[in-house]
DNA sequence: CACTTGACCTGTCCGC
DNA sequence: TGCGGACAGGTCAAGT
């Protein structure tokens, strides 16, 4: 999925072209994308206007001039693209919480979508909507917003403003990394509560530092040459220095390379990140170290896909591991 | 509490 | 080709 910097991508590419709109009608799949009731839809969203676009963690927040937000949680699939098209309107001739079906597919041909120019291999979204669509937003001024989410793990949901952060995750989640008061003292004592976990579970933990995922948690250990089985306990000072800077380096770095983009992640413009062009492990296994030459290996860490130096990375030993 | 594992879904890829 | 199984970027709810 999306990890901070893909969401922090999208966030910044709906800031510039949502702001001010305002939605004329919803159309969605599935519940589970968008569990609103439609009155609330109707009362709180219809003819509302997006006057923010915020982030927290990897959850995205557009804020409405009715007092009410739609929250969105991308996981591992989901997208969010918007797309400056006036549509006929018979196109979208769906009740809102009927189903989306084949026959009520809009028609855009694939150049009408900005892919990223040059890259040979962007086609990763051909008309919208599409089978993976589960939300639709369209403006009154005929531009659509389209929340795409193949696996349906991801959702979109309308409340209250001033109720967002006392949801549950907002009140565990961590501080963000990227902060600049965010400093490397306050990271290591986060850690503290996690002694005994292998250090990448812990930096998968969104209660320990928010929007650490997969791809970040492999490049960050990489660049501070700790092995993910390590146990927070055993990690020095100096360690978590280390990976204080290199998470911060890395999640930069994406961001300002637009994202990672390995199977489905597009930003706002439907446009594919080029991250995972400077990624030194992840999804590199059976090639060399760019530090050392060693061949890249892969394994089952923390229940994810997990990408080391085997030489750079030491492996711990056996009092500096949990279970065998 | 801290920690681990499986579940939630759909699609794709790999081996037989 | 077809089929079964493993796997995929993230969280949760359960289990120990």
């Amino acid at each position: 999925m999306p990890e901070l910097p893909e969401v922090e991508t999208v966030r910044r590419g709906l800031h510039g072209l949502i702001i001010g709109r305002a939605i004329k009608k919803v159309v969605h799949d599935t519940p589970k994308s968008f569990p609103n009731a439609a009155a609330d839809v109707e009362r709180f969203l219809i003819g509302a206007k997006i006057t923010d676009v915020r982030r927290r963690a990897k959850v995205l927040m557009i804020d409405l001039s009715t007092g009410y937000t739609l929250v969105i949680h991308l996981k591992m699939t989901g997208q969010l693209v918007f797309v400056d098209k006036n549509l006929e309107d018979r196109s979208l001739n769906v009740e809102y919480s009927q189903p989306l079906n084949s026959t009520s597919t809009i028609p855009i041909a694939a150049d009408e979508v900005r892919f990223g120019a040059g890259h040979p291999n962007d086609s990763l979204i051909g008309e919208l909507p599409d089978r993976s669509t589960r939300v639709t937003f369209t403006f009154e001024d005929g531009s659509h917003l389209f929340f795409n989410d193949q696996r349906k793990f991801g959702w979109v949901k309308l409340m209250p403003t001033l109720e967002v952060p006392n949801i549950d995750f907002m009140r565990k989640v961590g501080p963000e990394p990227l902060e600049h008061d965010f400093t490397q003292a306050q990271f290591r004592e986060r850690f503290a509560r996690r002694a005994k976990s292998p250090i990448k579970a812990a930096l998968l933990d969104q209660t320990v530092v928010a929007g650490v995922g997969n791809i970040y948690a492999d490049e960050s250990l990489w660049g501070a040459k700790i092995h993910p089985l390590r146990k927070v306990a055993s990690v020095t000072d100096a360690e978590y220095d280390l990976l204080y800077g290199e998470l911060r380096d890395v999640m930069n770095l994406a961001i300002e390379k637009g994202g990672s983009t390995d199977k489905n992640y597009v930003n706002a413009e439907g446009k594919r990140g080029s991250y995972m062009d400077f990624a030194r492990v992840f999804r590199r296994e059976g090639q060399e170290c760019s530090r050392c030459g060693t061949i890249i290996v892969k394994f089952k860490a923390a229940g994810r896909g997990t990408h080391i130096c085997p030489k750079c990375q030491t492996a711990p030993t056996p009092s500096d591991t949990i279970g065998t």
